[in-house]
DNA sequence: GGCAATCGTTTCATTTATTGAACCGATGGA
DNA sequence: TCCATCGGTTCAATAAATGAAACGATTGCC
């Protein structure tokens, strides 16, 4: 069962040890991430920078992203503007809820964040913009698994479940009980599973084809979570990632709970 | 003298083919673009999009940038915010101009363009962002050109010199006495050479280490090129590449001009 | 100031993934 | 109905990726 270990995944994969607390990587801590050989990390770096991809410092030697980003991100959103669409929805879920509202992607095997706008009170959640997000600890990551197919949601939980908090799940049979609730509200709910004292809605939102292509969510502090808040938070919630799917030409699948919508 | 043909840098290659005009390809047009193999050119594709680098559409079997773009383009300007900054120093030179301000940057071997405000004028130069600009024929091109590394200069005038409008310059020696103009005074102009009664006037920006990363420039129609016109476009131009110099936390080489700052 | 660790980089024999012609079934237009 | 073209698959031949070791240059530590 050899699933065909493409020198240009490998490549590719480099790229994923940059997150917002760690913009710049050197050879050394490369290869020692990956795991590969330092010869091997080497041409792969040169290769990426030789695209734009990465941009070298050629002072420190040190790898930053480049600026082909820049440049691709661009040509994507002339022909189909996501990033504009998100910010609205983002915006309005913002002020309809008085949380922090974000927007995720799927980008490879990675939940990553695309968009935030944070809350204007004084206690809120504050999350970095273009972190990955943990499928199994996070409403965002549980909203889009719950729709995604079934290869998808086994590597996706077939990675090391972390424990980020105290009330984090790591047990896989119980994720799978989580998936099957969200997949009957179309909403999923997290409570201390990613952060002490903070909780999450996420609603997953879709594509031309009825592929899940992310979620849309709150996060806001464990206080504020009442029954009669979480109601409206849902329902919010839902309808924010009914319009991102609308914005973005999707369509929903046929076995979303049409009720839920 | 095997130059080592990576595959990765093949495999990345194929992004090159998209376009403001072509932003949805098949494989088989992959394959005819490239010159690839329809097998290799399938699992490059394949590779990049499990990597969230293209996005297959399920009924079409059409690719499409993907949403990796997204997340990285966001994850670099956390730490590096080059966009925004683009945006400010452009409105700026539009201002300041009254004509169409761009901005690009070198990304591989193209410089693309990042960034456009048009001018508000009836008559004005529109252009597309996200577009390639090839570095003979605009004054883009030939301020970035004119402070590059030899080896960059001599790949980029070994491709074929491709006649856009009348006044193309298409002999590399007339372009290198062209780029030795620029490196005197910091500016480039072109009349003419990108599209008929188009004018251009450009300068390079540089990066932390005094590389040069790209260009500011601005595009106007050739009846506005007066002579008092231009000495006033050449220093609003100069200006607006060196704040950007300045935000991106850049420097000037030193062989540059101090005279021209 | 000198020693040691670590950095990025190069080399080269070994191995393993990449390559491409031919083939397949599906789709769609004439 | 036929033919062209689409995306995708197969498999032997081949060319490219690999990794241990060594190198010189910094860097940091005693």
């Amino acid at each position: 069962m050899s699933a065909g270990p493409s020198t240009v995944i490998k490549a590719l994969t480099l790229l994923d040890y940059f997150n917002p607390s760690r913009t710049a990587i050197g050879l050394s801590e490369f290869a020692k991430l990956s795991g590969y050989n330092k010869a091997t990390a080497l041409r792969f770096l040169t290769a990426l920078e030789s695209k734009g991809f990465l941009e070298q410092d050629i002072e420190t030697r040190i790898y930053k992203l480049g600026p082909a980003f820049l440049r691709f991100s661009q040509l994507r959103e002339t022909s189909f503007p996501l990033a504009e669409a998100v910010k609205v929805v983002l915006r309005d879920l913002n002020a309809s809820t008085g949380e922090t509202a974000l927007a995720s992607v799927i980008a490879g095997e990675n939940l990553a964040t695309i968009d935030v706008v944070e809350s204007r009170k004084l206690n809120r959640v504050t999350l970095e913009q273009g972190a990955a997000l943990p499928f199994h600890a996070t409403a965002s990551g549980l909203a889009y698994l719950a729709f995604a197919t079934d290869d998808i949601i086994e590597g996706a939980l077939s990675r090391e479940l972390t424990s980020h908090a105290g009330k984090t799940i790591t047990d896989q049979r119980k994720i799978a009980d989580r998936l099957d609730a969200v997949r009957a509200t179309g909403v999923a709910h997290t409570d201390g599973s990613f952060e002490e004292d903070v909780m999450g809605v996420a609603a997953p939102y879709f594509g031309p084809s009825g592929k899940v292509c992310g979620s849309v969510a709150i996060g806001f502090p464990a206080v504020r979570g009442t029954p009669d808040h979480m109601t409206a938070f849902e329902e919010d919630v839902k309808r924010a990632a009914m319009r991102l799917t609308g914005l973005r030409g999707g369509y929903y699948p046929d076995d979303f709970p049409e009720w839920a919508l």
